[in-house]
DNA sequence: ATCCTTATTGATCGGGTAACCAATAGCGCT
DNA sequence: AGCGCTATTGGTTACCCGATCAATAAGGAT
């Protein structure tokens, strides 16, 4: 078969590091927007207007690229759920009144996506351990913050942190779940168990 | 093209039930042991021996059989952790125990599977919906046979079994994770928030 | 023993995926 | 202004998947 010879039509090109960088901005906002699974070398070409191979230039492997934007997309929402002015307690308040919002629905899907797939990719699993430790870390800092202020009351800061983390991934559990009025009593499990923990009044957190 | 024309081999021919049957529990076999999105025509067709036409016979779309498997793995997995004898503490201590243990990895990582895959199909999330009331039926029932006994104390049995039911969720998000020493601060979650919820001393159950 | 229903096979179609590679064209450097 | 490096394209290959359909054989009914 004679190969045929075709001119490539003409492109900008950008310096490694920016479309480096315009490619995992794009497998982000993929798998916040429809999932992990649906990064394909394809899909994140087309998101950027580019050709398919490219992508397969910068990342020869598209698993990397799917742990790169679970990473990227995790570490970034992180940062703003977490941030914040105030006493302990009222940061706490927000870091619990964030879950039960509509505003998390994004970022649980992501995790609930990312926990399950994580089962096949262990590079995944890694990942995952490492944004939860940095999550830990920061509720850590709060809980502890708030036992030197005297404003909580619990043993353990580190103990109390992965009580109101795993209290938090209960209810990311729940984020694919149809509405409906059955779904009344799940809301307010983290502000409950946060309270419980922290040694505070039940209601004090919402 | 001529089509040619070849003569099928022998086969054993089965009443559609048992077939059926045979079927669906390959593909809940397929559910517990591979996941959910390994559920596939040929991958079913192989593990009974069959071509794969002939799931796609039973089952024209096998989106159906997916979520039939589940409801089939899920529901006969919940028998058994539910079933057995003894005082509602008792119960509720070896409820408790089992998702502890690793016993219950394979039921909570079709459970996570399934509440992700639920994202994209409506189907599926209804499916869990239905086994999710069960749970919490049942759950409800032990939580108020308790309270009539005087073993519990707590305000709302429904929403007791809610909060119990949503701590076992939590611990299946971590089914996935690479094992490791700090994963021990979180396996004592469920019996702890259901000591806390159902009024009992920590530790009473485990 | 023959017929008739249908369970089952074999084969194919269309579409999606990752990965690879040669040829080209953009752009910085000299 | 020209050269060389390489980012980018076009094209291909090999696997997966679900779905469809005619032809066949199995086994119960008569």
């Amino acid at each position: 078969m004679g190969r045929v010879m075709s001119s490539p039509a003409s492109y900008t090109r950008k310096p490694p590091g920016q479309r480096r960088e315009e490619i995992l901005a794009a497998a982000a906002g993929i798998a916040l927007d429809d999932g992990l699974e649906r990064i394909t070398v394809r899909a994140v070409a087309e998101r950027i207007g580019v050709r398919p191979g490219l992508i397969s230039h910068y990342f020869p492997a598209v698993q990397d690229l799917m742990v790169a934007a679970f990473e990227r997309a995790a570490s970034s929402e992180r940062t703003e759920v977490l941030l914040g002015e105030g006493t302990p307690t009222e940061r706490m308040a927000r870091f619990v009144a964030f879950f039960a919002s509509e505003a998390s629905v994004p970022l649980s899907r992501l995790w609930l996506n990312a926990r399950h797939l994580s089962r096949f990719t262990p590079a995944l699993a890694a990942a995952i351990a490492e944004q939860e430790a940095a999550y830990l870390e920061r509720i850590t800092e709060m809980v502890a913050s708030g036992l030197s202020r005297g404003e909580f009351r619990t043993p353990d800061a580190g103990a109390a942190a992965v009580r109101i983390l795993m209290a938090v991934d209960a209810t990311t559990t729940y984020v694919n779940d149809p509405p409906g009025p059955e779904r009344f009593g799940y809301s307010s499990f983290v502000a409950d168990v946060a309270a419980w923990t922290l040694g505070l009044p039940e209601g004090a957190l919402g």
